[in-house]
RNA sequence: GCCCCCAUAGCUCAGUUGGAAGAGCACCUGACUCUUAAUCAGGGUGUCCCAGGUUCAAGCCCUGGUGGGGGUACCA
């Protein structure tokens, strides 16, 4: 059936190449886009100025010797005229052989029918793209889930939602840099090969470098190279790019994803939490209006100062352990007696997070502080209390969104932590990050932020594939 | 990885107790010079995800697989 459809059109491209139509144009200079012309439309009609514009056509309503077709481009769509004894028999010959989903674009002058709807009265018509394939159906459109991840294409053209989605994640990561740029940080790249992937737990995927003759490393977080642009003199800078983890996938991961990193030279992570709270309150602003939304019904509060409890109160309040008194090795009794998987000696970060997700009854947005720092390598210690790190995890509408502490910038203390992260696995230690900060690193802050998961909760998204162009899918035969 | 659910026409979906594969849109043929999910007349175009099994008979029951969704584990 697919093939007939095809070959239906087929035999349609053949007619118009008889006939000396190229199916396959070049550059249309366009005069408006659909929306301009709908905007000015009354003194364009007026001034009887002829306009070109182009399209994808939507719809085609034929009637034998004139037809009315719906035409769209990316900001919108209008309706074509196409009447043969002003077009000639040849060009209503050519139409006639279009397709719903093929490109072309027309010549005319505007008007209005008589039921009001704008209108383009076509005087000459150029086909730009022949469309081989059938599209989906014009009042239901595409519904299935896999194909629109698979065809996002498809998705794309027929369901509206879609691109709105994908419109909010432009703008917030375009909110994101402005609202960075102003406060002086610069945007840098640091590398995506590594060849060790530090700076996060997870599973990194490998590659190679031929020339090189070296095995090479998806970076899996780049917070070991910011912190070397720290070393290097450089005081407020920023990343937005992906990251890769080699590991599951489900509705709030994927094997890529793109993350913020921010890192402040002489802040700690206290001016982080103000900087999250100012950001998204500047994104909120532009995507809703205002502080408070909706994320699948919870109701999302974003007005400040957001809930602040410590890692040890959350932890008091669900198993009755005080780690301030009595370390975090009694935590770990009470979490394995819970049921909590534990990595050899190590608590599971994951289960932890999952833990800390469940006991908030609040989807606004709440800072969980000053975690042990046998669960943070990379922050440096509080103070007052040695056991404990300058750390908040964000949470908000059940996943966590953002992490930050202060940066550990003692050099041997880094290699210690990181030897008894190592313990018992195969990690080698970042030798090679050790010795930049023992050229010394400014204390820092820095701050990483999941703008995939951020924009989920901006646009009411329930998956992280809902909110990546392509996400990640098992490969299959093309039917 | 494990558990549960789903897979029927190009798309959106029905399919009864196991008894001749359906609808709407799309598509094809014809009519139609202001329609707008155009209308009217006619046409069903299919590897019922794949491979086996049970049965006189399987879209439907059973086993295995593939793909997707959800949960769970690893992870952000």
């Amino acid at each position: 059936m697919s093939d007939e459809l095809i070959a239906q059109r087929e035999e349609k491209l053949r007619q118009l190449r008889e006939i000396g139509v190229k199916p396959y144009g070049g550059k249309f200079p366009r005069t408006h886009s659909v929306s301009k012309l709908r905007e000015n439309f009354d003194r364009l009609a007026e001034l009887k100025e002829e306009v070109a514009i182009a399209g994808r056509v939507m719809l085609m309503r034929m009637h034998g010797k004139a037809s009315f077709a719906d035409l769209r481009d990316e900001t919108g769509k209008i309706q074509i005229y196409v009447k043969s004894d002003i077009v000639g028999e040849r060009t209503y010959r050519i139409f006639e052989l279009l397709d719903i989903g093929d490109f072309f674009g027309v010549k005319g002058s505007l008007f209005k029918t008589k039921t009001g709807e704008m209108s383009i009265l076509v005087r000459e018509l150029t086909l730009l793209s022949k469309s081989l394939r059938p599209l989906p159906e014009k009042w239901h459109g595409l519904k299935d889930i896999e194909l629109r991840y698979r065809r996002r294409y498809l998705d794309l053209i027929f369901n509206e939602e879609s691109r709105k989605v994908f419109e909010a994640r432009r703008k917030i990561i375009s909110i994101t840099r402005e609202f960075l740029n102003e406060r002086s940080f610069r945007e840098v790249e640091t590398p995506m090969l590594q060849p060790q992937a530090g700076g996060a737990s997870g599973r990194p995927f490998s590659t190679r470098a031929d020339a090189l003759e070296m095995e090479l490393f998806l970076r899996i977080a780049p917070e070991l190279y910011l912190k070397r642009l720290l070393v290097g003199g450089m005081e407020r800078i920023y990343e937005i790019n992906k990251s890769f983890r080699n590991e599951g996938l489900s509705p709030k991961h994927n094997p890529e994803f793109t993350m913020l990193e921010v890192y402040t030279a002489y802040a700690d992570y206290k001016d982080m939490m103000q900087l999250t709270e100012e950001l998204f309150q500047e994104i909120a602003r532009n995507i809703f209006g205002k502080l408070k939304f909706t994320y699948r019904g919870e109701e999302i509060d974003l007005t400040p100062p957001w809930r602040r409890i410590t890692f040890s109160n959350a932890m008091k309040e669900r198993f009755d352990v005080d780690i301030e008194k009595e370390g975090v090795e009694n935590l770990k009794k009470k979490l394995k007696e819970a049921g909590v998987k534990l990595k050899g000696e190590k608590v599971a970060r994951s289960q932890l997070v999952k833990l800390l997700a469940d006991l908030l009854t609040s989807s606004s947005p709440t800072f969980i502080t000053d975690y042990p720092v046998e669960f943070c390598p990379l922050a440096k210690r509080k103070a007052d209390a040695p056991e404990l790190t300058e750390r908040f995890e964000l949470f908000m509408c059940g996943f966590e969104i953002a992490n930050a502490y202060s940066e550990l910038n003692d050099p041997r203390e880094q290699k210690e932590r990181f030897m008894k992260q190592a313990e018992g696995e195969k990690e080698r230690i970042d030798e090679d990050f050790v010795m930049a900060l023992e050229y010394g690193m400014p204390p820092a802050a820095g701050l990483g932020i999941g703008i995939d998961r951020l924009v989920m909760v901006m646009t009411g998204s329930s998956s992280i594939k809902d909110v990546i162009l392509f996400p990640q899918l098992k490969a299959t035969e093309v039917l």
